[in-house]
DNA sequence: CAGTATAGCTTCCTTGAAGAAAGTATGAGT
DNA sequence: ACTCATACTTTCTTCAAGGAAGCTATACTG
C-alpha cells in the first residue's frame, strides 16, 4: 500500500495485515462492498470520501487482491463496480469486532441506536464476531444482515464477488 | 483523535470505532501493552516509530480511554509506563485476527515463520482470534501466549492495566 | 559536586498524503 | 447537437508523518 513505510516484508502478519488494511478508508469500502455498494459515486458519496482519495485507494486494493472489478446493468448499458474478493469477505469478523467494540467503548451519538449483528440462519442476533453466540456457527457475510435503527434498515451482506 | 475528519459523532460504531483506532500505530501500541512493553523506548525502538508521533498517540490514547499510565520502579527511582485499560484489552480478538488474515492473505517473507497463537488454559494452538477454536472458550490476554519462530520466544500477553 | 548517562518527551523542518473542487472522458437519452 | 450521469484525474492548499536535534529530570561516576 506504500501509504506510509512498507510493512510488506515485516515478519508480524499483524503488521503486514495493516500494511494494507491500516487505513480507515480501507475497511469502510471493504464493508460498503460487502454490502452491495461498491459502484464509485455510492462509495464516494455514501461514504464521504475524496474522489482522489478513494480512486487512489481503489486501485491499491485492487492490486492488494481485496477487490475485483465486475460488471452490472445499468438499464441498456454495462458498467463496472468493485466487489469483494475472498479476502475481503474474511474480514467479516474484524469488522464485526470493530461494531461491537465501538458500541461498547465508544459514546453513541444523539439520535444513534444500537445496530444488530442478526445471523440470519438461525435468527438471532449475535454478540460475538467470528462464530454465532447464539448457534456457534462460524459467521459469513452471506448469512448476516445488520440492523441500523438509525436508518431504519436491515441490511444483508453478500461474500466475495457477487454480482452488484 | 482528530487525525483527519472527525469520526466520533458517527451512528455507525465501525465508524466510531475506527475514529480511535483507524491508524496503524494504535493498534500495534495495544499489542505492545499487551505484552508488557508500555514504556516510551521500548515502544519507540520496538516499533520504529518516530518519537513525536508515539508522544501525540500516547497522548491521544490515554484521552481515548485506550491506556493508563502506571509506576513501574527501575532500581532505585520510579519511573512511569503505559498499561493496557480494559479497553484496549477487548481489542485482543481484532488483533489475533489480524494475526490469522496476514498469515492467510499476505505473503510471508524469507526468513519468517508461522506465528502460532495458544490458548494457555487448554495448552492447544487457536485458529480463531475470539473464542478457542480447540476448547471454545472466549480468549483473553492472560490465557494467550504467541509463538514467534522468527524470534524464538513465546510471548505471554497481559490483560487490562497490570503492572510493567 | 561537575560530568555523563538514560528515560521521556518536545520542537523544528521537510516531504508527502488528505480534502475540496474543478476538469476530462465516455456513452445515453431527447 | 445538447445535456446528463458515471467514473475518474488533476490541481491546489492544508495538515500530519518521519527524522533529527534539543530539552528536562533524575540518577551514577570519579
Amino acid at each position: 500500500m506504500a501509504l506510509r513505510s512498507d510493512w510488506s516484508k515485516e515478519f508480524c502478519p499483524i503488521r503486514r495485515s495493516l500494511d494494507v488494511l491500516g487505513d480507515p478508508w480501507v475497511l469502510l469500502i471493504v464493508r460498503d462492498v460487502l454490502h452491495g455498494r461498491g459502484r464509485f459515486d455510492e462509495l464516494h458519496i455514501g461514504l464521504g470520501i475524496s474522489e482522489a482519495v478513494l480512486s487512489r485507494r481503489l486501485q491499491a486494493m485492487l492490486e492488494a487482491g481485496l477487490l475485483t472489478k465486475v460488471d452490472y446493468s445499468d438499464g441498456p448499458r454495462t458498467r463496472q463496480a468493485y466487489a469483494a474478493t475472498e479476502a475481503a469477505a474474511e474480514l467479516l469478523p474484524i469488522l464485526q469486532q470493530l461494531a461491537l467494540w465501538g458500541e461498547k467503548h465508544t459514546a453513541l451519538p444523539d439520535g444513534g441506536g444500537h445496530m444488530a449483528l442478526i445471523h440470519e440462519s438461525c435468527g438471532n442476533e449475535t454478540f460475538h464476531g467470528e462464530t454465532c453466540s447464539s448457534c456457534g456457527e462460524i459467521l459469513s457475510p452471506e448469512d448476516m444482515s445488520w440492523d441500523k435503527p438509525w436508518k431504519s434498515t436491515r441490511d444483508s451482506l453478500q461474500g466475495a464477488s457477487a454480482q452488484g
